[in-house]
DNA sequence: ATAAACTTTCAATAATTATTGAAAGTTTAA
DNA sequence: TTAAACTTTCAATAATTATTGAAAGTTTAT
């Protein structure tokens, strides 16, 4: 396999991957592409090299810097805008892991609050609806807590006494 | 908030939840449905409970059967097929992060373990591409590594622990 | 063997989500 | 101030994904 073909790889893999962590197949491409570049691109060379559109491309570019993931770069002497991304993948894991965090598990955390604290009216319906939900609260917020502590430290160590004392 | 108002919240707000561990909305409200009922469930019961189809019901229903988190339920007796899901949310979470792990994170470790694997030509493209797949890798593996220690545990003693470890 | 009760399959269709591209907007240089 | 260089917006369209429903398949009781 040469560069090329790696390269390709890589990103296209990525970008199918781009669902589990929740953002689109062009986002995350983007990100990819930027992520093994060795230095900064414009939105030109990202439309060649993923052949999509500016429109598209501009979209895009705007969500990964709104997740804060991507910043713009300001080269001097060119009109153009240029584009990195965050190339540590601990401080990549962090901000993904919160920004998830807080779009998509905290508020399933309040609905799920809301219902396993409705009023029990003594039927057994109503008592499962409860135990049930109170019960996916309490683990959603246990990994969510979990998740959040551990990719909120900068170094690593956390994550190596961790593995040892659960192997 | 009633009963029948909190159940509509919880399933609804469940089945959007869906996508964040990869399963659609119809899925995913089958088993909320499943997961708070008292007994098991016929066919027809989830097709008018969801105001769903019986194809989607059936479809839905035969890939949480092949996730492991719903089972058949025979009733002597009785001519249809009902259904239960797995009512522990500690080994719901067991089984779904293992499904995951092996659907979606195992093919991207592959990939990310050739892509860095390619042989460095010594430019610097070349090592910048696989000095950050290599990242990746290690990430990826690690973090893979301990959401199946984690949830391989029973007992959440191990949860515990961990987060007095790192708070 | 047959018919009733039930489940599965799958081509057609609907709903959702992503992408385009061109017009409008913005910034910079002269 | 103007025009060139560039970016953003968004209605239209394409691509993808989910859902339906009816025909085909299966099982069970008689």
């Amino acid at each position: 396999m040469n560069y090329d073909e790696a390269k390709m790889k890589f990103v296209s893999t990525w970008g199918s991957l781009g669902t589990l962590w929740g953002i689109n197949k062009a986002m995350a491409q983007i990100q990819a592409l930027l992520f093994i570049s060795t230095k900064p691109l414009s939105m030109e060379d990202i439309m060649e090299d993923l052949q999509i559109s500016r429109g598209n491309t501009s979209m895009n570019l705007r969500q990964l810097m709104d997740w804060g993931i991507v910043t713009k770069e300001i080269i001097p002497g060119e009109r153009k805008e240029y584009f990195t991304t965050e190339k540590d993948v601990q401080e990549l894991a962090r901000v993904i892991a919160k920004e998830r965090s807080r779009r998509e598990i905290q508020p399933v955390i309040k609905v799920l609050k809301e219902v396993s604290s409705i009023t029990d009216d003594g039927t057994e319906k109503t008592k499962e609806l409860i135990k049930q939900t109170k019960a996916l609260h309490d683990l959603t917020q246990t990994a969510d807590d979990m998740i959040n502590k551990m990719v909120t430290q900068k170094q690593n160590w956390i994550t190596k006494s961790v593995l040892k004392l659960i192997k």
